[in-house]
DNA sequence: GATGAATGAGCATTCATTCAT
DNA sequence: GATGAATGAATGCTCATTCAT
């Protein structure tokens, strides 16, 4: 059951950045998936249940991925670095993964998702721009204003590597670059 | 027929952006535009024709609002600082307009543009990086890394400012930090 | 406006065998025929209109070539047979009309035409078949028993020159066969 | 399943006669049906395939019901009359259906048939001739000569006595005849 | 009479969802 | 829980016809 509901996600994900929502039909997840079409209706009540719990998903995969790269860190630019670094290194590993989380912050059904459930006050690199700042080690502005800043610098590296096929050694030193310009940016 | 189209257009992007490319029923939008179901077929061969319509009709106001907003300008710190203000201040004055390019580019619609019709090379932004570069004002990195770091940190800040719905007289303070923290990245 | 009409007629002819009725838009006749939309609908009330006014004027082209062909004939087995070669020659040089002519006895618009219209009585071989079975020239069967086989003779040749793609002299050849077959069945 | 898809393919033959194929909804074939719009769609992919398929069901009930009318017969002139009156006993029993055959092969669906389904080398009368042409029963004709001129005799008879309304007792008479005198046009 | 843009009724087809087995 | 046939609402699109110019 936990299986058949990790093959539909797989699935589901996978033709839903191909085809779009719209363009993905459930049967064809279904089908896809191997199960029979009622099946997966057992797993999701509704399509849209299966396209926001995707989006959990994903969230959630990510997050334990960059978790387990970050380990304990001290505030510090070497902090930073990593959370950078781990966050690049997730979305090029996972560029489906990546792409489903733009598309589906894109689309009408973001709106439907509780703001809460993506509470930034969580989120590790949260904290850290918030202790960051209070240590005077970085600009003295809103975090949530840093957090956009950083969260756009990655979206960018990203899409450059992506849209010009950086292959993997020149990555390294393109996301290099991009975060001694980001931290440039943002030092105090 | 001209203003029809020009109707139509409108409606659209109002109901794309409220309600999603497939929650918005074409009959809804030739009822809304006030003409018949069939002329706005007559107008536009198909949906996704109308859609990708759209999307370059709302590109072209916005490069046309930027141009004028530029003028003439030598290649300075100035210049950059001109376009970067230009640009936010047309994603906040039209922030339904920008949402559906956000919502095009993150949709499978976006795979079926020409890739030459968005040729970067002509983008005047593009051509200014090249010559900071040239002139060696700005960090010697290729043009199109500066040019999409350029984009995301515009983008960065227009979601912050959307957001957190900040007003006004913030939103110039804003936008100044932004640039300068944006020059700050990439000056030599 | 007779010329437009007749070239609408023309245009009509052509892309109704090709395509069949509901497969052939007015607007597409009205744009092969060099005419506006609107005009083929000054000539003609409806596209019903259109398509029964076709299958007259085909009617009265083959009546006129057939009358032509024969001259005046005495009741004599050369009639007959000048009756059928006219007619065969007439659907061999008119693939297209001839084959307008099954399409629309075969469709739903046949029940609307007005059968007086049709009237066999009118018919040149009818009459020559009345007076073949009053001179016992051929069997004592109803008239229009033996103008059906006429017909039904006629069309199975018609058939098997062009499904087996006969060239000219053997066409003569099957023609002439088939008449002498057809006669030896219908004498007395 | 199967009996729907049977359901459907009778409403279907006698709505397409009664209305023609662009006069008859698929929504009215289904609710006359008693099925769902969509569960014919689940029988059948579109319009055209249920068109054909009704054409090729159609075609196989009257080859068995002659076939099982024939049983087995030497080469003989009794052979012919056999299969001559069974043909003729299927279209009269079967108005509709026969209609519905002469409607299917005068429409452009026609054209899509594949021609090796309607091969007429596995039919038995065609082989029937050809022994009949080998043991000098019948002239010494292209065997599909004398094929197309035995279905149209049929034919004709066939409207003969339907326009005619021939009532039954006469109709065997005028089967006799028609039949005598097709023999006597094609025996050696 | 000629035009062709505008109309809107009409239809084939899709697909999320249900439910009897 | 799994299945997949059945459902029918929903929608993109067509096209005969109208009518103001």
């Amino acid at each position: 059951m936990k299986i058949k509901i990790h093959l539909i996600l797989e699935t589901a994900l996978k033709l839903f950045v191909e085809k779009g929502f719209h363009g993905t039909p459930t049967a064809k997840i279904a089908m896809e998936s191997g199960v029979a079409n009622g099946t997966l209706f057992n797993c999701f009540k509704t399509k849209d249940e299966l396209i926001v719990a995707l989006y959990y998903s994903v969230l959630k995969e990510m997050d334990d991925f960059i978790f387990e790269r970050m380990g304990f860190h001290s505030v510090s630019k070497e902090s930073f670095q990593s959370f950078f670094k781990a966050s690049i290194s997730w979305s090029l590993e996972n560029p489906v993964h990546f792409q489903y989380i733009q598309q589906f912050e894109h689309s009408p059904y973001f709106k439907s998702v509780d703001s809460s459930v993506l509470n930034k006050a969580d989120n590790p690199i949260y904290v850290l721009i918030q202790n960051g700042i209070d240590l005077v080690l970085i600009k003295q502005m809103p975090v949530s204003f840093i957090y956009t800043l950083f969260v756009s610098q990655l979206r960018g590296l990203h899409d450059y590597i992506v849209f010009n096929k950086i292959e993997s050694p020149k990555q390294s030193e393109f996301t290099e670059e991009a975060f001694e310009m980001f931290w440039k940016m943002i030092e105090d």
